[in-house]
DNA sequence: TAGGTTAGTTTAAAGAGTAAACATACTGAG
DNA sequence: CTCAGTATGTTTACTCTTTAAACTAACCTA
């Protein structure tokens, strides 16, 4: 619990009841009443309190009807997200690119755009501009005024300004509010955070990190990044620091990252990494070599092509060891350039991981590809703004 | 918040709000009703209430009354803990000796005394008797029946079943089921968790972690361990895996560790280390040297020890770097080892980690020496009684 | 001694969850 | 077709807890 957590009064615990209703609802899917009262633990007088108040507020509504069981009953009926409800404007800054959704309430995809920027001009007006235009083109596809922004960025940001601290391929960004720009322009409570945390979000309200108390999310492709959730929040450091864990050392005696280190996990485990082994080793393709047609070329039995991959999911799983050995997330949710290579590379990243680790009866960390594709970090976008607006720190 | 966390009902609010109390005296010391009620935002009335039940169970006692401010007013009562509160029965097991202690409610050493057994014996009978033996003598220097006990095991286990899962340096205790039979045979409710994690539950409770939400407890010396205090709570990944922070990989292509890998941390920052580079660099008591006598070495300006203080500084900088980088504590409270070197370790640790992270506007990690001197770990198995008795997850 | 200030308690009231009974709507056997 | 059985959802009387406001207690200063 945190420290100076207020106590509990009768209107507060409420008011937390009604958030972890309808946290249930995204952790498991549409409920009735009877059934949000089973996994609760209260009486289904409560949960029929709690859940009259969400349907008349326009949130949550019933579904038809669902036929009784084999030995009878009244058939209940599912609660599930209103058509109406309000939904969530996400948005994604990457350096020169905008990306833009509406996402439904129940966590569906309505309407998505994209915008370029000049990333050079200084002070970032044309970033805000772009992001502004983007939100506000999705913003008129919904039918309902959104209950927020959700924004990731693509580098370091300070969550509790809300404003970008330092973006390596855009450094005219540094230190724009962007938080305080949106909510200003287009008048909707506004929050950011950094990339990966944001995917991670994403797993944990739509994806596999769905209902879970703890797992990382994790990033890999021309960057390495992580998002961890642990106690069922993902977790920020001071000011929303934490999750550079491409700039770890893992090998002290490698090679100069481009940080000003050496041995960073990223001199290891990215696209430079691989493109610059590929390179040497001849394959095809190599200057803009993924893991995708790597594992392709594997499966063609292309000469050292099976052999690269190998060395690619034991560089990745050493940085995945050793945030296991750390923090044990127990799943590793893997997005980016590796889900492309599918199977055969999340199983030897998976291999590597469990030969790297001491055996424990709590059983090996397991490691999954996401099944978001790309919305990931939209969604993840949008879980940032149902953690902050309902009161649980997810 | 935790998945399926269960609603909250007014007799559950009320126990939270009677476990928040009693945090916020750990974390502040001795408070008076008017200040209690100031801090956690409640009126006085409530307090009043929640505390009289406290009082009533003597588990809280009022104190003498403080003379009022200059502007007058009743003078206020500070409630601490009862002199004849229950007391908590901590112990620290370790390769061949036993450590134990009784600790007040309010966390004073009340009597302490220790045990050696012989590790070989497999089966671990020794193990568990000389426990037993120890936690029983405690037992008797109290006035009141312990609350619980609190085992710190110097190896991995398993806090779900409560056992060993194995101790390098006593590999006959491996899946000793400690909790179980210290539970049955001392008839009080029992509970174990690794040395580090432990360690940061001293710092939590009674240490510089106090009232803090997050910070990482740091063990240095013979081997690396960490505790990490995340969101107010200890970090317990599942079966309580995870602080195996020693051996994750700094240095692909180092030195092989006793585990069996590459360029585990503890191959660069651990005695083990030390010694070695100091025998290379030809300082006198080469084959036992700790950090306190280097740096009295090097305070004499002999030849080589400022050098290698600065080594080891920078050795134990780079994991503090990378946990910084990962998790960012914003925190490091380190034990073991180091703390004899004084503030000249310290401040070098200090400014190598600040060189190896890129800045935020949230500042700088702090490095802290413990201020609990060797009583951390079993003032930490108290604070795991705490943990688990309130029922807050700390 | 009076007025001001702060601490702690009392009391009536409001809000929230609960248990038990009840109404509703289905299944399936006879 | 009826009726017992079963599960869902709602109503009602009740308990528990916090709260606001008034009140008492104990101190300071002028």
């Amino acid at each position: 619990m945190a420290a100076e957590a207020p106590l509990i009064s009768p209107v507060l615990a409420s008011e937390v009841n009604r958030a972890r209703i309808m946290q249930a609802l995204y952790d498991t899917g549409p409920l009735s009443r009877a059934e949000l009262a089973r996994l609760t633990g209260v009486s289904r007088a409560t949960i029929g309190s709690i859940t009259a108040q969400l349907i008349d507020n326009g949130l949550l509504a019933e579904g038809d009807s669902r036929p009784s069981s084999a030995a009878g009953g009244k058939p209940s009926r599912p609660l599930w997200f209103a058509e109406n409800a309000p939904p969530i404007a996400s948005a994604h800054l990457l350096p020169g690119t905008v990306e833009a959704a509406l996402i439904s309430a129940g966590g569906t995809l309505l309407a998505r755009t994209r915008r370029e920027y000049d990333v050079h001009v200084s002070g970032g007006a044309p970033a805000l501009e772009a992001l502004t235009e983007a939100l506000t083109e999705i913003r008129a596809a919904g039918s309902a005024e959104p209950m927020g922004i959700g924004v990731a960025i693509g580098g370091m940001v300070d969550t509790d300004s809300g404003s970008i601290v330092h973006i390596a391929l855009a450094p005219a960004l540094d230190g724009l509010p962007v938080a305080e720009h949106l909510s200003t322009t287009l008048e909707l409570p506004t929050w950011i955070d950094v990339h990966p945390r944001v995917q991670a979000l994403g797993d944990r309200w739509f994806g596999q990190g769905r209902g879970r108390a703890g797992f990382a999310s994790l990033y890999t492709g021309e960057a390495l990044g992580v998002g961890l959730v642990i106690g069922g929040s993902v977790h920020r450091g001071p000011g929303g620091t934490g999750g550079e864990v491409g700039h770890t050392t893992v090998d002290l005696h490698g090679k100069p990252c481009h940080c000003g280190r050496i041995g960073c996990w990223e001199t290891i485990a990215t696209h430079t990494w691989l493109r610059a082994e590929a390179l040497e080793k001849g394959l095809p393709g190599a200057a803009t070599l993924t893991a995708g047609p790597l594992a392709r070329l594997a499966a063609r039995d292309h000469p050292h092509a099976a052999e690269l991959l190998d060395e690619y999911a034991r560089n990745l799983a050493i940085g995945m060891a050793n945030l296991h050995q750390t923090f044990a997330p127990g799943l590793f949710i893997l997005h980016g350039d590796a889900v492309a290579a599918g199977e055969t590379l999340r199983g030897r990243i998976e291999h590597q991981l469990h030969r790297g680790i001491p055996p424990h009866p709590a059983g090996p960390p397991q490691v999954a590809f996401t099944n978001l594709d790309d919305h990931a970090t939209l969604l993840g976008a949008a879980g940032l703004v149902l953690s902050r607006t309902l009161h649980i720190a997810i």
